[in-house]
RNA sequence: GGUCGCGUAGCUCAGCUGGAUAGAGCAUCUGCCUUCUAAGCAGACGGUCACAGGUUCGAAUCCUGUCGCGAUCACCA
């Protein structure tokens, strides 16, 4: 039972025998830094029940639980607050307790599946900025689930269906006279990606002719030529055309390759993969079932809807009227594959951008009208747009933040702001790099996982991110001291010792160490690394007052030295776990 | 226009299911490297928590309205 039950039991205790009442709750919490005390009885919810003073009442409280319970040495009572005084050898036995558990704070046996799904990006496009918040967000998300004790399958979508891609392809066989990744020394995302500019820039040309040559602009952009020619392509895909598929496969393989790659730069990996091109044959079946049951209605023109003004909403395209599938019908589809696949799972998380958080709302709806049980456990776990100062980011328009240059610039600022320190020296290149490889990618996730998921990040790329204060770098920094430390400590730590009296850092660390269990599990309930981060911060932020204020290898009393090294220990230890719930690692020097 | 989200220090952000005098970092200023890594520590300065009502012993937090910013309301994905 943890201390806060305790103390709550007790509570109740007190507050029957003195009073009479039975207390349904008892609200108890931190005690704040100004006054004395390390945990605070609100005694102003009793008042319903207890008639009197709260000052009293508190004393009265107070001096039972001083009388009942070892661990209380003391209180104070300010207005209606009875704080509490914690002894010191609670926290030396707590920590006791932990000291030697791995992965502190973790719950080890996985129930309760989720499959979480993260990056689903275009084909079209190299992966930029956007992703990078979406695809951090969703690993992180993944790491916290599965910390707080839930299977997790890490999944994405792949979008490699659709208009989109016959743009790309089209462009390639007009302008692109057989060039290959290898042959232009590009990735195969990029190649792709200015193919699909290419198509852009035609189609454009194309509406500015027809409209020079009188046509509404309305109209020619339904009409361009190079547009028919992308949609009879998508009819053909969908029919088999093996000209057409070959050409696809070819492409897309490109692209995935350099995905891959840029994966495996920012550190983010997959369980198993899902494409829309298997999946939306399915969600054409369950679209037909759906209107047999009367779910889904048909338009004179063969389009299908789902009427879903009785929730407030629109009606929703589910079927186009050439019979083509829409995004809807493939996400009906891939949702109904995911659970035929993994029959355990008991939820699936979205990571996806808010600027789709209306359909995701559709698709849930449209789910569970559809009867399916699981439609009750989808959450879509949205986020903000990273904005830059120039405004939206447009691929077309050229003001992208592309996800590889990114990564190599913030490994670069790591390499120079290293340097000018200077401490690295005497080390090889090589370790050097995978130094500052941690470093810059520390601060580039950290920088983005910091901030709750549903507020918009203004990213200045002139300004980068910052290495000093509440960053990656600065936590990475203390853990490389407390690594430091633990080379340097030449005598035997390992054994428990028998400490009494705490000094008041020490006490503070303790507490703070106490938190990551219920940050773990509060975090997993939000689905928001920035709990994390931000609980990280906190703790290096006292052990750094801590590591100021005492001195850990050069304390006279072996007792004291042993278990200040054992407490920079295991702090080391929690941050390196809580960063790995972000994705980030921390070096063992900086 | 309808719906959803956001609005906290000059800037970037915390603030858990309502609790005490609203907290950090950056920037500006002041101290601290012969002792475990100064990417650090200690301190100063900086606030009408967008605004107005309401609920409550108590509101940045919950409710209503107003304003500002953004997203969305496609046979695009």
């Amino acid at each position: 039972m943890s201390l806060k039950q305790t103390l709550a039991t007790h509570v109740k205790k007190a507050v029957h025998q003195l009073y009479g009442a039975e207390l349904p709750s008892v609200e108890i919490q931190a005690t704040r830094k100004e006054f004395d005390g390390e945990l605070t009885v609100m005694v102003f919810p009793m008042l319903r029940l207890v008639k009197g003073n709260p000052v009293a009442i508190g004393e009265a409280i107070g001096s039972y639980l001083k009388e009942e319970l070892e661990v209380v040495d003391d209180f104070n009572v300010v207005k209606g607050f009875l704080n509490l005084v914690i002894s010191d050898a609670y926290y030396v036995q707590f920590f006791q307790s932990i000291k030697n558990e791995t992965q502190y704070g973790f719950v080890k046996t996985a129930t309760d599946p989720i499959m979480v799904e993260y990056s689903s990006p275009n084909t079209n496009k190299p992966l930029h900025l956007g992703h990078v918040r979406n695809v951090l967000l969703g690993y992180s998300v993944s790491e916290i689930l599965k910390a707080a004790g839930h299977k997790v399958y890490k999944t994405q979508i792949i979008n490699d269906r659709g208009i989109h891609i016959c743009k790309s392809m089209l462009a390639w066989q007009r302008f692109g006279n057989g060039e290959t990744p290898e042959s232009a020394g590009l990735k195969g995302d990029k190649l792709v990606g200015n193919y699909y500019v290419a198509f852009d820039k035609a189609y454009k040309d194309e509406i500015a002719e027809l409209v020079a040559g009188g046509m509404d602009k309305k109209k020619a952009e339904k009409e361009a030529p190079i547009l028919l020619e992308a949609q009879e392509m998508l009819r053909k895909w969908e029919a088999g055309d093996e000209e057409v598929v070959a050409l696809w496969k070819t492409m897309n393989g490109w692209v995935y390759e350099g995905f891959e790659a840029t994966y495996k730069a920012i550190g983010v990996d997959f369980d198993t993969y899902y494409y829309e091109s298997d999946t939306y044959l399915l969600g054409k079946e369950f679209v037909a079932e759906g209107l047999e049951k009367g779910v889904f209605f048909k338009k004179e023109d063969g389009s299908v809807w789902c009427d879903l003004t009785d929730e407030g909403l629109d009606e929703k395209i589910v079927l186009r009227s050439d019979g083509t599938a829409v995004y809807m019908t493939q996400d009906i589809g891939t949702a109904i594959q995911r659970v035929k696949d993994y029959p355990d799972i008991s939820g699936m998380v979205y990571t996806v951008g808010n600027e789709q958080d209306y359909h995701f709302k559709v698709l849930f709806l449209i789910l569970k009208k559809l009867g399916f049980e699981w439609a009750k456990n989808l959450f879509h776990l949205s986020y903000g747009m990273v904005d830059l100062p120039s405004g939206k980011m447009k691929s077309r328009e050229g003001t992208v933040v592309d996800a590889d240059d990114l990564v190599a610039e913030m490994q670069q600022t790591a390499e120079e702001i290293s340097k000018d320190l200077g401490k690295l020296d005497g080390y090889s290149e090589e370790d050097k790099q995978a130094i500052y490889r941690k470093v810059g990618l520390g601060a580039l996730k950290y920088y983005i996982l910091k901030v709750d998921p549903k507020k918009r990040i203004l990213f200045d790329p002139k300004e980068s991110v910052d290495f000093q204060g509440n960053t990656g770098p600065f936590i990475q920094y203390t853990y490389a001291r407390i690594q430091a430390i633990l080379r340097k400590a030449d005598f035997d730590y390992s054994e428990t010792v028998a400490t009494n009296e705490l000094h008041a850092k020490e006490k503070e660390l303790i507490k703070q160490l106490q938190l990551f269990p219920e940050v773990i599990q509060l975090a997993a309930q939000q689905h928001s690394p920035a709990l994390v981060a931000n609980y990280t911060y906190d703790l290096v932020k006292e052990f750094n007052s801590f590591y100021q204020s005492v001195t850990i290898l050069g304390e006279d009393d072996f007792t004291k030295k042993v278990f200040r090294v054992q407490l920079s220990k295991k702090v080391g230890e929690v941050v390196a776990s809580a960063f790995a719930l972000l994705g980030i690692e921390v070096p063992e020097r900086m």
